[in-house]
DNA sequence: AGATATCTTGATAACGTTTTCACAAATTTT
DNA sequence: AAAATTTGTGAAAACGTTATCAAGATATCT
C-alpha cells in the first residue's frame, strides 16, 4: 500500500516566504521590496511602510545566501589554530561579538591536523567571505595573494608576518621580553632561562629576542633558552623539571606564555619543592584568568587582546570599503602586571 | 580630470571562475560539470576526467552560496552563550573539527547581551544552515518550532530541555550530584554545601537535586545550598567566603563546576587559611585542564564532552537525512575522578 | 532481432536576491 | 510656462549553482 503523501508533502524543507510573496502582498514590484530593505537605496516612505507591513505579516526574512550571490555575504572567516591556549576563548568571544555588532558573522575554521591552512583558505573563499581573520598563525604569501586577488581582505591576529603584504595586528612582543628581563633583573635574580612554546612561532622568537637582548644590555651572562614544544601546562611542567635537573640551576624563569608558566610553577613548587618568589622568580605572558588566581598569582605581561580584536575588526571593515588594499601594521603595547611570582 | 579606469577595473571583486568557464573549456554542458562534482550523480569516468582537467586548469572552486540556494549550505549554526566556562574552548574545537570532517562548517553565534537568542535563531535560519547546535542554553519551544518548520534539525548540547520536542545530548547530572554526595559522605565529611552557578540552569538544578537527594538518603541532615550567581572563579571565591562567615561552617563543598570550585579552593586556602582536604573537602564538575594541575588537584566529575560532541554531531547528521524528525534524548554517564581535594 | 531497461548527456527552469536600465512622475531651475 | 533635473518605480537581467526532464546511446533481456 502506497503512502498517500503527495510529492509536495515529501519535501523536508518547507518552502519559505520570499521577496516575491512580500511584493505580491504589498502590491508592489520585487525591486521595490529589495530597495525597502536596503537602506541606501532610494525608496519613498510610504513604499517602505507598505513593504514592511507586508513583510511583518508574512514574517519575511531575507535569504542571506541569495543575497551573497549578488552582494556581500556578511560572513567573515576566522581561522584558528591555537585551540590550546585558554586565552583564545575570550578572544573568540570578542571576535564574534564585535563582528556581530557590525553586522557580520563568523565562519569558524579549525585548522589542526585534519585541515591544512591551504584547504581552510580555499574553503572560506568558496563561501565568499567578505573578510578573513587568521589567528596566531602564519599565512604563506601565496595564500594571502589568493584572498587579495578576489578582493577579500585578510588580517593576521597576534602574529608578526614579515615580508608579507598583509595587515597585521600584534602586540610588541620584543618589548614584552625586555619588560620581563628588566623586572627579573631588578628583583635581584641572576640565573635566567627562557622557555619557548612552539618552535618558530614569531611571538616566541620576538619575546625571546627582547628578553635575551635586554639581559645582555644589563650585563647578565648567565642565561639559557629551552623549548617547551607545545603551549600547554604539561610542556611547562616538563620544561621546568628539565631545567632544574641541570648543574647550573636557574633562579628566574620567563615562559613564553601563562599556561606554560603555570605548569612551570607547579613543577617548581610541588615537584622540586622550591619557594616562589623567594628561590625562583617566574613571569608569563597573556594574563589568562588563572594568572590572577590566588593559587598562581603570576606576574605576567598582558597582551591587550580585547583592544587587538577591536583593531583587527575595524581594520578589516576599513579594508572592505577601500578600493585598493593598503596593508597596515598595527602594534599595541603590552602591559606589565606585577603579582607575587617575583620578588 | 576623470580617472581613466574603466568600469570593469573599478570592480573590487574580480570575477571568479565559474562552472560555465569550466564547461566551456571542457567542451561539455554546465549540467555535466555540476554532476561531475556531485558524487552521487551519474557521470561517466571519461566525462569526469575531462571536467576535472578543465577545473584544475582554471583553478575552479564551487561557489557555496550559489550551491546553498538549491541544495545544502553545508553550514551548521553553533549558538554559544557560555564563553566564560574554560571547558568551552575544547568543546568548540571538537565541534568545528568534527563538523569539518563530515563536510560541514560552523557559523558561530555569540549570544550574550548584544544578541538575544531569538535574533540568533533567526539569523542562522537566514543563512539557511543545515542544522543548529545550541550549547548550554535553553531554547524556547517556539524557537525550536521555527527551526523544525523549515526542516532544520536542532540539537541542544549539555542542557536538559524538558517538555521540548527537541534532541538533547547531555550527561547524567543527577547522577553526578549523587556521586559527589557518596564520595564526600564516604570520606567522613558531615556538613555539606552545594554552590550553584547561574540560577535556573538545568545542569545546576539536576546536580543539586542528585546531591541533596542522595545526602538525605544517606541520613545526612546538615546541608545547605547557595548560589554563585555566575560560572566564574570570582563567584566561587565569594561564595566560599560567604559560606564560612556563617555560624555553622560546612566541611564539604560541592561546586556546580570546576571554575567555581577553583575559586572556592583558593578562598578556603588563602583567604580562610583552612587545609584541603583535611579540614574541607571540595568537589567540582567538568574536569577542566586546571582541575588536574598540581596547584588544585581537584576531585571532580568529568563530563564526557568529547563523546557528547560526537553524539551531537552524529544525531544532527542523522536528523538531516531523516524524512521526519523524531527527537531523541541522549544521556551519557559522568566519570568520577578522585584527586587530592577530598580525604 | 526486437523490445525493454539502463546509463549518459544537454537544455532549461528554478533558487531568492540585487542591480541596471528605462521611464514616468514630481520637483527644481531657467 | 517650458526646460532641466531629481526621485520613485518596475521589468528584466544577472549571480552560480542544482534539479527536472527528455532524448540519445548502450546494454540487457526474451
Amino acid at each position: 500500500m502506497k503512502k498517500p503523501a503527495s510529492r509536495k508533502n515529501n519535501e523536508v524543507h518547507q518552502r519559505s516566504v520570499t521577496i516575491v510573496d512580500v511584493a505580491e502582498l504589498a502590491g508592489v514590484s520585487i525591486s521595490a521590496v529589495s530597495r525597502a530593505f536596503n537602506t541606501e537605496a532610494s525608496c519613498s516612505d510610504s513604499m517602505r511602510a507598505k513593504v514592511f507591513a507586508a513583510a511583518d505579516e508574512l514574517d519575511y526574512k531575507p535569504n542571506r545566501l541569495a543575497r551573497g550571490l549578488k552582494s556581500r555575504s556578511n560572513l567573515v572567516g576566522i581561522i584558528v589554530t591555537d585551540f590550546d591556549n585558554p586565552a583564545y576563548l575570550s578572544i573568540l568571544s570578542d571576535f564574534t561579538a564585535t563582528l556581530q555588532r557590525n553586522g557580520y558573522h563568523s565562519l569558524l575554521i579549525n585548522v589542526g591536523t585534519d585541515m591544512e591552512m591551504r584547504e581552510a583558505v580555499e574553503l572560506v573563499m568558496e563561501y565568499h567571505v567578505d573578510g578573513l581573520i587568521v589567528t596566531s598563525s602564519a599565512l604563506p604569501t601565496e595564500l594571502v595573494d589568493v584572498c587579495h586577488a578576489q578582493g577579500t581582505p585578510v588580517v593576521i591576529f597576534a602574529r608578526h608576518s614579515l615580508n608579507n603584504p598583509v595587515t597585521v595586528v600584534c602586540c610588541d612582543n620584543v618589548s614584552a621580553g625586555r619588560m620581563a628581563a628588566d623586572a627579573l633583573s631588578e628583583s635581584g635574580y641572576k640565573r635566567f632561562a627562557f622557555i619557548g612554546g612552539i618552535e618558530g612561532a614569531s611571538t616566541t622568537i620576538d619575546r625571546q629576542r627582547g628578553f635575551i637582548t635586554r639581559l645582555v644590555e644589563l650585563g647578565h651572562t648567565n642565561w639559557q633558552v629551552i623549548d617547551g614544544g607545545r603551549h600547554s601546562y604539561d610542556a611547562g611542567f616538563d620544561a621546568a623539571c628539565r631545567l632544574f635537573a641541570l648543574n647550573d640551576k636557574p633562579d628566574a624563569l620567563f615562559f613564553a606564555d601563562d599556561i606554560l608558566a603555570c605548569g612551570g610553577m607547579d613543577a617548581i613548587r610541588h615537584e622540586l619543592g622550591l619557594k616562589i618568589p623567594q628561590q625562583v622568580g617566574v613571569i608569563g605572558v597573556d594574563d589568562i584568568g588563572f594568572a590572577g588566581s590566588r593559587a598562581y598569582n603570576l606576574t605576567t605581561i598582558r597582551q591587550p587582546f580585547n583592544e587587538m580584536v577591536q583593531k583587527s575588526v575595524s581594520a578589516l571593515l576599513e579594508h572592505m570599503n577601500e578600493d585598493e588594499l593598503v596593508p597596515k601594521e598595527i602594534t599595541l603595547a603590552c602591559e606589565f602586571i606585577k603579582r607575587g611570582s617575583i620578588k
